[in-house]
DNA sequence: CCTTGACCTTAACCTAGGTTGAGGTCTTAT
DNA sequence: ATAAGACCTCAACCTAGGTTAAGGTCAAGG
């Protein structure tokens, strides 16, 4: 007791600090369901260090354009208070980069329609790859309205 | 004027359908600077047909990731009412086409770093590309949180 | 003339991802 | 023992990008 304290648990400031975010970011991802903790004698927040890993996964996820809904969901699969298991470490980023690759696709495939644009006359020609068949389906009728399943 | 119109002009209506968008988007838009507008006498948005095209131009940045503000500015150096010119239209392109890759360039490296941490042991290791230095950092002081400009 | 549908404005609401502040409690060092 | 600083909850606020609703006006056809 008299000890320096080995810290193997965190206060919410010291997990603040330690991973790189604000003291109510973790208690709105506590909120989120995204990480639990546990709580001292007097109501304080007591972190496992694990939580710093799991802080981790989570930014760089988000820097993956995942969502924290999403990440949530990717979390059901791996329990709190451990490290994740090499199989489900794996499994959980074979399916982020999945994602990732889409949207890498999306985007590349745009560049490359934004390149053999640029002096096409800008979205004039009916058959510009980049205007969205939005028009011509109007003349047709109603129908679906969004081409790119709004995420992209 | 018996004719069946020439719809030369556009109601807010007809313009939304022919775009894709819905009417509250244009209103929004237009709350937003992106487009503007006439008044018919009775106080009636009347749109020219150009604004088509401002749409889809606004459309397509957006699915670029480019947001309405940025957008915005962009547009200040086209003047409403016309087709951009050959050279605008070739200058926004390139602008945006640097962006894009900016954020490709971005996405691929975590894909490569998310790749090359399956089987690492899962951001455990210190020297982790995933796991950003913001823990290090915090053992030596304090300094910058985000490793990314916040928006990749 | 008068009804119907499209239009008007303003304001409130929504999701995502957080931040800020008020008012009160815990912990720790002296 | 006490003061400082970290912590607590809850609610309000913020940006982005819109949507929805309420209450009132315009335009066209029968």
């Amino acid at each position: 007791m008299g000890e320096t304290r080995p810290r193997s648990v965190l206060s919410v400031g010291e997990a603040a600090r330690r991973a790189g975010v604000a003291v109510s970011t973790l208690h709105f991802y506590e909120a989120k369901g995204l990480i639990s903790v546990s709580r001292s004698g007097g109501n304080q927040r007591r972190y496992p260090r694990e939580v710093l890993r799991r802080i981790a996964v989570i930014r760089v996820a988000q820097r993956a354009g995942i969502s924290l809904a999403e990440i949530r969901e990717a979390f059901r699969a791996i329990p709190e208070g451990r490290a994740p298991s090499h199989a489900e470490w794996e499994r959980l980023s074979a399916d982020w980069r999945a994602m990732l690759q889409q949207r890498i696709d999306g985007l590349l495939q745009l560049r490359d329609q934004l390149d053999s644009c640029i002096g096409c006359g800008c979205l004039s020609l009916p058959d510009c790859p980049l205007r969205n068949p939005a028009d011509r389906m109007a003349q047709e009728g109603a129908g679906p309205r969004l081409l790119q399943p709004k995420g992209q």
